[in-house]
DNA sequence: ATGAAAGCGCTAACAT
DNA sequence: ATGTTAGCGCTTTCAT
């Protein structure tokens, strides 16, 4: 039988004052005698008394916890297709890209003694649980991180009047805030590097099209490419997977094969690119230089190091969360969008 | 002023019944006469309720959460060093590794409507934090991974009763629950593997030494080469990261340059160890075999695909979460241990 | 500056 | 089978 854990009530009548100056002791407001306060910070600290969040929650309206969504395609218009966990989760963080996020998301949750609940929403009715979870008050808010556009929940979010910030832009746009990266200008940034290079015959491996990003980065790198005198790009569109890049790369060669510049839409799939070149006999940078996106960990790990355009991913995280902080304080009621710059980091891949 | 979303108390007013009645049916409790139920149900779908989660916490005792937490090194007697985030964050997740646990682990909660919150205990004040929350009932249990034997975690909860389960045999025999895998076995394997290739002259890059696991793959590995005949294998310590691997491997091969088979204590090692391998002349599998451990992401990914010991993370994370709900609902009390079984994949590398 | 008292929305005995 | 009642542990007016 192991006892109770003391409550409020246990520390007020030890310290022989009202549950209400406890409170006030916890909750650091003015107004307390500093003797009372002594007396009832020794109590507390013997006692090893600790605040129930249930009972605080339930007046405060307050449950001091966001819910960090991975959300993705999956519309299957049947019911509750109900339990099964989900290879998804392995998928997405199988891009190291996601560690740099949960690492922004913690550096401004964490002073502020909040905490983030992982979810993933990749079928209607796991979304379904995330729009319950708010509303059961479990979590005040949603940082939602799409992997396909025309993702249903931002506009399920947005109708129950739940605060929630974007990752990218919405496709359907949807009332919500969101934090973006100038993608057009990150192709930009690449193409440059691959013209001031000296390449002649660029190609680029797309993401999905269908993502507002990978459009962005492509038609920036088109337009940039043009204003250098090539009217046309060719390009492959990949999955943003490691396979994609090298499946794209691989019929990118047979169609042009005297491409000595390639921009992939993100790491993983110039790592595979860089691999099929390699296979076809090209040596990277010297016979194809290969510039890729968003730095994460992989390009420093592969070999050659990639040249890569790179997302403050923990930035723009952090402002997600600093922007649903000031949602769901109140401090904000319009939705707002934040644009991030990239910037290149030349290593040795181009 | 949008309005008060409806309670217990709304549903059971314009339903005729009482908040108990209303109560048993969203609980699924038996009694209940079914014309009521369809009633109260009706009246549930139309206002839209949804249970107040922190007033059902509260007399439940239960949050229906799990806290997730990486733990690390880092023992700063100091008081709170606050704030600031954590890089530690990007760190852990840039090995695949953690997405086959967060997918597992979701397997086991989903349909359970349970939910994991992630938390990090680098830092001592970090690891108060962790015990913090569960005390105040915001989690009900823990799930730790340890980068580091002898965490202090463990046994801080422990010392609470605080229910928890550990991935890894905790350093200083802390009286918890935990999952592991037989590491002995798994070096055994990739020894027996790359004997059977034919390697006269084989090495293993260790991960660090201070974790049991990374010995016990030493040791197995050590063992199984000794029973057939090769009394000392040279080995070099690494630090699970893609750079010691490489690093370990430069090492071991100025003191040997002869060597042609070699194993890595995980993935990330393996390949830095090919990208070193390969700047020195040799290829892979050819001149040198090399076998993994763990089956990450990376395995597949890069050339030569690896030959690896894979580890059945999504089950034993999925385990984990099975016995901590046991011990939450009571109905285990005594720690327990599970232990998994390895088993070799065999790619490109060896 | 402090206390008394009224809930927050729900579950669970207990009574019927 | 249903309703009544008593809290769960906390915050927050409102008095004093």
């Amino acid at each position: 039988m192991t006892r109770q854990p003391p409550t409020l009530e246990d520390v007020a009548r030890e310290a022989g004052v009202s549950r209400a100056t406890v409170s006030r002791v916890i909750n650091g407001i003015r107004n307390v005698d500093p003797a009372i306060q002594d007396v009832v910070r020794g109590v507390i600290e013997r006692t090893g008394y600790t605040p129930n969040s249930a009972a605080r929650s339930l007046v405060t309206r307050r449950a001091e916890t966001i819910a960090l969504v991975v959300a993705g395609a999956g519309d299957d218009g049947s019911g509750d297709s109900g339990g099964e966990g989900t290879a998804f989760a392995a998928q997405v963080f199988a891009d190291p890209f996601f560690g740099r996020v949960v690492d922004g998301v913690i550096t401004f949750l964490r002073p502020r003694s909040m905490h983030p609940v992982l979810m993933f929403a990749e079928s209607s009715a796991a979304r379904r649980e995330v729009v319950a979870y708010l509303r059961q008050g479990r979590a005040d808010g949603a940082l939602i991180f799409s992997t396909h556009a025309e993702d249903p929940l931002p506009a399920l979010l947005a109708a129950e009047g739940l605060p929630c910030v974007l990752f990218a832009r919405p496709g359907d746009a949807a009332p919500v805030s969101y934090v973006d990266l100038a993608h057009q200008d990150g192709g930009r940034l690449a193409a440059e590097h691959l013209l001031d290079r000296g390449c002649r015959q660029i190609a680029t491996v797309t993401g999905p099209l269908s993502l507002p990003a990978a459009q962005d980065r492509l038609t920036g790198f088109r337009d940039a490419v043009a204003r250098r005198g090539h009217p046309c790009v060719p390009f492959a569109e990949g999955g943003f997977t490691h396979d994609s890049g090298a499946a794209a790369t691989a019929r990118l060669l047979r169609e042009h094969p005297g491409i000595d510049g390639l921009f992939a839409a993100n790491d993983l799939m110039a790592q595979g690119a860089c691999q099929v070149l390699r296979e076809h006999g090209k040596r990277v940078p010297q016979d194809v230089a290969v510039v890729g996106f968003d730095d994460s960990a992989t390009a420093r790990a592969c070999r050659p190091r990639l040249t890569t355009v790179r997302q403050p991913m923990e930035d723009m995280a952090a402002t997600m969360a600093r922007v649903l902080q000031e949602h769901i304080e109140g401090a904000r009621t319009e939705p707002t969008s934040v644009i991030f710059e990239p910037r290149l980091v030349v290593r040795e891949s181009a």
